[in-house]
DNA sequence: GCCGCGTCTTGATCTGGATCAATCGTGTCA
DNA sequence: TGACACGATTGATCCAGATCAAGACGCGGC
């Protein structure tokens, strides 16, 4: 009996009402009744190993997932064999969109650490929205923002220089882990400095010498995956003001 | 009498149902008794002038629009007055997705030709979707396809050189033009060189100087805004192979 | 300990594409 | 019909960042 207790508990603690994440993910802004039905179609904490793959590319799209624990990079593979790096994704955020369109999965998504996701059935996923509203309204809000991250991301490989990219990387990274509760001064990446070179359109030298420059203001310190902001202000005055001139096209 | 006839038609030919885009658009894979309830939520045929905003950055989200004839750029702004064309939008293709996330549009959208928008009032869209499962299947879709294209976007900025740019640009836009039905040999760009330039993240005269190189080589010709494809082999053939060699960083 | 291996940093050189600067259509208005 | 404006092309130069080439720094295994 004691054991029937304890499983109750853990099975409790595993539910969307009761996930640390419940307000950034899917069950944001639903009540405790339709929780349960959601609760009911969500395969949760799947454990994902480092450099395992959740999904490749051309698999038929079944489930979205989310991030519940590490991070994961999703990678686009072209046909001449390039590849790059189309997004990292932290605790709370989908995967898995790419392949809503066309019905396959457009590109890898593999786990930069040990990681646990949420696996959610594509085809419970649509009955429960529709039946949901609230649901289906955070299913919306969720796709947009990934939708708006993938803009910023063009934004940043249109427009920016390799210091500004760089910058910009990392305080989009603060942002997204303080907005998860964690310390926004001390940033453990979990990517290599080859992923992040990808993700931003440049090489490893350049990475690198971009983040010895920003060390070398006085705005962070580095000391390899570890990113110290020393002078939080500046951090983020810099990625805001960013430019600081107005070269290259700039329509009209 | 006879005026009433001819107000019927005119309604009908405007309905979902008897619209060239249904296939790509929201109707598609709805039944006809449901289309009349999408039929009674969306305006149709609002007029744009060339150059005129359909929407704004920082405008609240309250429809999504679908191109109907001509076309949009959308274009996000930066702090500091950057600008970056996020996209261009052909008939069929949905536009305000972008402000799913935040609730506010994140960019402007512009028509580039004298054009038509059906507008979809989110709300009722949201509500109708609810009810309809085809249409809420159909609208992931489309809205997945509009994440694929920011996706090909990526890849072109972060991987390739710029005559490869511009010829994925070029060949991207006759495949969707030829999805719509139009030839796909000849291409009008409604768009300047300026907004190709800032759509690849590079300057006019590159742009301009890629075009001249593609005709020489005699995969098209080019005269001022009208591209045509000469070598319909090759130019598929160069955007699939793409890259000549390995170069840049490929992750591993 | 110290060896091997993968990751990251640092330095020297080279180059694709940006920048600067004319010039050339093409359409429009007086 | 000329003149002006705007977009596009073409040429000369320059530089940010890619490429090439060593090293340095962990870190796990023995």
């Amino acid at each position: 009996m004691n054991d029937h207790v304890v499983l109750d508990l853990a099975r409790l603690r595993r539910s969307c009402g009761q996930c640390t994440l419940r307000q950034l993910c899917l069950p944001a802004g639903i009540g405790p009744d339709d929780m349960d039905r959601l609760d009911r179609i969500v395969k949760r904490r799947r454990s994902i190993a480092h450099r395992e793959r959740l999904f490749s590319f051309g698999a038929e799209l079944k489930s979205l997932y989310v991030a519940r624990e590490g991070s994961f990079k999703t990678v686009a593979l072209s046909e001449d064999g390039q590849q790059q790096v189309i997004g990292f994704h932290l605790p709370g955020e989908l995967m898995g969109l790419d392949a809503l369109g066309g019905g396959r999965h457009r590109c890898d998504a593999e786990a930069l650490e040990p990681s646990d996701v949420c696996e959610v059935p594509l085809e419970d996923l649509e009955r429960i929205a529709a039946q949901v509203p609230g649901l289906q309204h955070q299913l919306l809000r969720v796709i947009g923002s990934s939708m708006g991250r993938d803009q910023d991301h063009l934004e940043i490989l249109g427009r920016r220089q390799a210091d500004e990219r760089v910058l910009l990387f990392l305080h989009g990274l603060s942002e997204r882990y303080r907005t998860l509760g964690h310390p926004d001064n001390l940033l453990i990446l979990s990517m290599s400095r080859e992923d992040i070179a990808n993700y931003l359109g440049m090489v490893i030298e350049t990475v690198s010498r971009s983040f010895g420059r920003l060390q070398d203001d006085g705005v962070i310190s580095v000391q390899g995956r570890q990113i110290r902001v020393l002078d939080a202000a500046r951090f983020a005055a810099l990625a805001h003001e960013a430019t600081t001139d107005g070269r290259r096209s700039q329509l009209q």
